[in-house]
DNA sequence: CTGAAAGCGCTAACAT
DNA sequence: ATGTTAGCGCTTTCAG
């Protein structure tokens, strides 16, 4: 009896109301093996009219594993996250694979208790994007679970496969756009964690001979009001600076109110490039330059990655663009 | 053997390592029965040694329910969602419960063939924003699945717990406000499906003794190039209309972006307020008026609601908001 | 307080 | 081609 008082139909009714034994029902209910014609049509019979269907709980014990596939991201809230979730479920779902979803709010405890509770499910494969260091991911790999990466990489696990947006060349592009437009001193708005993005940004002020002024690294939280701190810090503490580039979304939405709080005009008296194409962008004035990634095509990619579970790591890395709209202007 | 070649430690392994058996083993572990201080001991101290846990799998089948909650949605993607989403998570993930989620695209097809999966799952709770009319929902009810809708309802499923935003006190405030300012031809740009705002528009224009000119009501599939036609339309169809109400933050983002492109200046030739209120709304020019639903509470009200499993039909309406930003201005 | 055993729904040997 | 049976990991009588 379960909850509504009536027992679920079981593969044991199927057989029985189509006279033939639990075996043959499962074979013609789950295609495999052979039956005669006459009793696949009186099995199939018996399913349709008792409204028969399988236990995934049943079939997932007996065969050992479950098929499903966990998600686990920082913040649903997120544009970039929320994108990169519809790729995934995009994925799955033509699959007919379910899927489970955990928000980590990039607190390593919590991803280590998710992982957990994914664990318990047997769940088998998961896609994250990682918060901390590799070290919460131990009991995972340990289990045998199939693991992607997505977006970011976790410190120690550079055997997993991943899926990446080129950072690298996106910011390079950038800086070198801004300092094509005179700039001199940029900022770095980053959240914590992004030390790919800050690693670029420090290797392409280099390579074009520049210094990297530490102080024009601000970094945050995940949260929006560490963010808006961290921005508005930046920009009172820095008078001096003239463009920003701002490492996702969230940045960028704080760092143009911290801008517009402060009276600094974009893009006469500041320039703002920020990652993401969000369609907010080209509505806000001036419409934003920015750095866009294929969210929905990294969570696709991955889901197919997690799912062909090809055993030799691999990492795929998608381009980046820069889209220059009106937030940049020449230094005055 | 699992993939990874390792076998799960199961309760057995823990209740031989604590030389008991796996009754007691079972007892301690679930908290369940009473065992000695000693033997309590002792089998939890085996099953830290061995990094035992407990397999959903064997205790669902078991108990013949799952706990797990299921969440269709129409769209990941659009922010209000996934608030929503966000608030259904904070809920569950505080209560423990996974939540497996599904996207719908609006499609009453999907959505039956989702609801499918959850039941197959053996998920025993849903929250849904449901498309189409109920039927889609006749055999998650025969199965006895305990479900909760949220934004909507369903044709013909009014005894079914709910969690909705005010809409027609959002929408009258709104038409109001906007009579206020000396509009008459206020157009309202709907989603297909929201009937009931639709309603709401009809009485407030009603019950301030004006006309219901049904061509100022545009209709929008769930897509965005679906939407920007609509709203696009519109404007070109009745070039004399003042003012719009956008059903939703989607719709209001196509709607802003048809009006630039048709060169209507907002406020000045055309006045704008939206459904949602999104982190943009501030950053656009001009800062947008928008009726602000609660999407994160209308998220974790519905998980209460289902976690409780109230057996009582219970419908919670939540407060809608006029904030008046820049979007409105008198007609001229 | 503790253990043996049944059984949840299903599939895969194994037998016929 | 089909039926019988064991058993996946767990909880829960039922005895002791």
């Amino acid at each position: 009896m379960n909850p509504s008082g009536r027992r679920r139909t079981t593969i044991k009714d199927v057989a029985e109301a189509a006279a033939v034994g639990v075996a043959t029902a499962s074979r013609v209910l789950s295609g495999t093996g052979s039956a005669s014609a006459t009793t696949r049509e009186r099995v199939l019979a018996a399913a349709a009219r008792l409204d028969y269907r399988p236990s995934a709980l049943g079939r997932n014990l007996r065969r050992q594993h479950t098929g499903g596939i966990g998600l686990l991201l920082p913040d649903i809230t997120d544009a970039f996250y929320s994108r990169l979730a519809d790729g995934v479920l995009a994925c799955a779902q033509s699959a007919g694979e379910p899927v489970m979803i955990g928000i980590t709010g990039d607190d390593p405890e919590r991803e280590a208790e998710l992982i957990g509770s994914l664990l318990e499910q047997s769940v088998e494969r998961v896609i994250a994007v990682p918060c901390g260091d590799g070290e919460m991911w131990g009991p995972a790999f340990r289990a045998g679970l199939g693991v992607v990466f997505v977006e970011r990489r976790a410190a120690g696990r550079d055997d997993v496969p991943t899926v990446l947006a080129d950072d690298r060349s996106g910011v390079r592009v950038a800086v070198e756009y801004l300092i094509g437009l005179g700039h001199r001193r940029i900022a770095f708005l980053a959240r914590h964690g992004q030390s790919q993005r800050v690693r670029a940004y420090r290797e392409a002020l280099a390579s074009l001979g520049m210094q990297v002024d530490e102080e024009l690294i601000a970094r945050a939280h995940a949260t929006r009001d560490s963010a808006y701190a961290a921005a508005s810090g930046l920009f009172q503490h820095r008078p001096d600076l003239t463009a920003v580039l701002a490492g996702g979304n969230m940045l960028g939405e704080v760092a143009f109110l911290a801008a517009r709080e402060l009276d600094l005009r974009v893009p006469r008296d500041l320039s703002l490039i920020m990652f993401d194409d969000v369609p907010w962008a080209e509505l806000c004035s001036p419409p934003l330059t920015v750095i866009s990634q294929p969210p929905q095509d990294m969570g696709y990619r991955a889901a197919e990655l997690v799912l062909r579970e090809s055993r030799r790591p691999r990492t795929v890395t998608l381009p980046t663009e820069l889209i220059i709209r009106g937030s940049c202007a020449p230094r005055r």
